[in-house]
RNA sequence: CGGGGCGUAGCGCAGCCCGGUAGCGCGCUUGGUUCGGGACCAAGAAGCCGGAGGUUCAAAUCCUCUCGCCCCGACCA
């Protein structure tokens, strides 16, 4: 009621729905996920799905105009589909089966099939398959901000894995692998821009393609101990990639080659109990883990420092598991830890490449207690294939310039698909060319995870006392604290600040409430905004306000005359930070 | 799906082992004093102790079953 001059109270505290707690919830652990519901922004109602509140959505539609934006300077348009899909249309590309039970599954009163989506390339493919007919009409791109829906085996981290979210999804549509590969490189350009526009630190790496299929992915992501994903990159050279696809080269291992030969080993069966009870470094130990594929048991052979990488295995062999402790034993005829490939019939052996021709190892002799030692690959047992099958480890080197690969965790905000004809052709996605036949579209894929970078924002941006919000996606640009405002000065100062403010548009906060100093200081950092403006009653006496900048806690007092020079300024400076150019 | 933890006032928690009819801090309401970094005094309001069943004279507390939430792992554009 103070500044009633301000139409619709969108701007003032008192009159907003800012509910900042006092308290720490309980329930959350990494840094986005606490002080978004600390500082107010988000209201948890399921496991995996929130409601966000003034400021919450305020930040988003923030990026979500950013991300516009970008997308428009493409040319790619956008459309809005439904959430709810009907079975036909998921089971043409087989994803009705592959999805699982990761899609939200129900009927209708008529007891039709229906899902939520989880993602849209067959409702958009189906569009492209309707209403493009010609080599004219490409290329297009599509795109939508859009609800999406998977059941989540584990939703977590706050807003990072929910089973509710918002994304940015586009699919592209060509004539062939040139003009794909254009439109790819379009999205890769976007997407550069506004996770910069956004104030993040990002990394781009090649990934799995997983579901969504496909020949080539790139993922986008935000390097943060809070990341689910771990990627690898070079220190020397641009070389980066998902850990899950990742490779690496090492040296040959090679040690004397000697007669085969049956040692005692009376010690737990870890590569680390029976290397130092044998006095070998890791790197001489075999690792031969049994797994069994399709009701099929397989030997993989690794090095002993090495760890199977269930993705790579999953694409040079199939889906499996590791055996069961019963059916090792009836397997190998003896425990885990002291099993291997040597005497064994019928049971294909893969290894890792890293084994190719190495020599004097150690490993199971399939009896209790007992290693072979001197084992000579291709001499003691036969080899199906060396595979990729390793994770890659920090320290290993780059295979394209030897510099140290270093390993990090990563919030994946991007990931860009070449599909291909994977989806046009099993829906029968045509368009005619010059010469009047029928060919598939060539399409791309590309989302963007709209909460993640909110979250992202605050796990690469905040401190102790609370968020650092990039100007670019703050719910406002400045934030002002009158500190009391039963003072005319002050009251009138405030006004003055706030007219001037509102006359350039720019997007600010009035702390309007009947709280005390410390509370409005605290609220303040908490909620991030990136310049705060104080009015006192010793400075609004002398016509003077204070600034402060969150983000490097300058502070200085400035007549109120040059309030918007300074304040354009900080904000253009500000800006500077998570400028494109 | 495996392992662990937690559901008690709006929020954060104690009480539970050893049953006896519910408590602390913050917040909220009213009054007063304060007023540049989460003030102080006084007086209040507020909880079918997640749900169902059982044991008992008596259950927040013991037993069984359920539902929900969090964390680790598995899984996952």
């Amino acid at each position: 009621m103070l500044y009633h001059i301000f139409k619709g109270g969108k701007m003032f505290w008192s009159k907003s729905y800012i509910p900042t707690e006092k308290e720490m919830p309980a329930d959350a652990i990494i840094a986005s996920h606490r002080l978004l519901l600390k500082g107010g922004f988000i209201r948890q109602e399921l496991s995996g799905a929130y409601t966000y509140l003034p400021l919450g959505l305020k930040t988003l539609a923030k990026i979500m105009s950013i991300v516009r934006e970008e997308m428009d300077s493409t040319g790619a348009l956008e459309l809005l589909a439904p959430s709810l899909a009907s079975k036909e249309i998921w089971q043409a590309t087989g994803r009705w089966d592959d999805f699982g039970d990761d899609m939200f599954r129900f009927k209708d009163r008529k007891g039709r099939d229906l899902c939520l989506a989880p993602t849209h390339e067959e409702i958009i493919t189906n569009l492209a398959k309707r209403d493009f007919r010609s080599y004219r009409d490409l290329p297009k791109s599509l795109y939508q901000l859009q609800n999406k829906f998977r059941d989540e085996p584990r939703p977590r981290s706050g807003v990072l894995r929910m089973r509710q979210f918002i994304m940015k999804d586009s699919y592209s549509f060509d004539r062939d692998e040139k003009g794909l590969e254009t439109s790819y490189n379009l999205h890769k350009k976007a997407y550069k821009n506004i996770f910069t526009r956004c104030g993040l630190s990002f990394r781009i790496v090649s990934a799995s393609t997983g579901l969504m299929g496909g020949s080539d992915s790139e993922e986008f992501m935000i390097p943060s101990e809070s990341g689910e994903d771990r990627i690898v990159y070079c220190s020397n050279c641009s070389y980066s990639a998902n850990l899950e696809v990742a490779v690496s080269s090492v040296g040959k291992i090679s040690y004397p080659s000697k007669p085969l030969e049956k040692v005692n080993t009376p010690v737990g069966g870890s590569v680390s109990e029976v290397s130092s009870f044998l006095g070998y470094t890791q790197d001489r130990m075999m690792k031969s883990l049994l797994w069994i594929i399709d009701d099929k048991p397989f030997f993989l052979l690794l090095c002993g420092e090495d760890e199977l990488s269930e993705t790579k295995l999953q694409k040079h062999l199939g889906t499996g598991r590791p055996a069961h402790s019963d059916e090792i034993l009836k397997i190998t005829g003896a425990p885990a830890g002291y099993v291997g490939p040597i005497g064994i019939e019928d049971v294909a052996v893969f290894a890792d490449k890293r084994l190719e021709g190495a020599t004097g190892l150690s490993t199971g002799a399939n009896e209790f207690h007992h290693h072979y030692i001197n084992v000579d690959i291709g001499r003691d047992f036969m080899i199906e294939d060396f595979l990729d099958l390793r994770e890659v480890r920090k320290g290993q080197k780059c295979v394209n310039c030897s510099g140290n690969l270093f390993v990090e965790n990563a919030i994946e905000v991007g990931h860009i698909f070449k599909l291909g004809k994977k989806y046009s052709e099993s829906i029968g996605a045509n368009f005619t060319d010059e010469l009047g036949e029928d060919k598939p579209f060539v399409m791309g894929s590309y989302g963007i995870g709209i909460e993640r970078i909110m979250a992202s924002a605050i796990e690469q941006n905040h401190d102790e006392n609370g968020i650092i919000w990039p100007v670019s996606i703050s719910p406002f640009e400045v934030v002002i604290l009158p500190l009391n405002s039963s003072n005319e000065n002050v009251r009138e100062v405030s006004l003055s600040v706030c007219e001037t403010l509102a006359a350039s548009s720019i997007d600010f906060l009035l702390d309007d409430r009947d709280e005390r100093a410390g509370i409005k200081f605290k609220d303040a950092d908490l909620i991030g905004i990136p310049l705060r403006i104080t009015v006192g009653e010793k400075n609004a006496v002398k016509g003077m306000i204070e600034i402060k900048r969150r983000d490097t806690s300058f502070v200085e007092t400035i007549p109120l005359e040059k309030t918007l020079e300074i304040v354009k300024h900080h904000i253009n400076e500000l800006y500077g930070l998570c400028s494109v150019n």
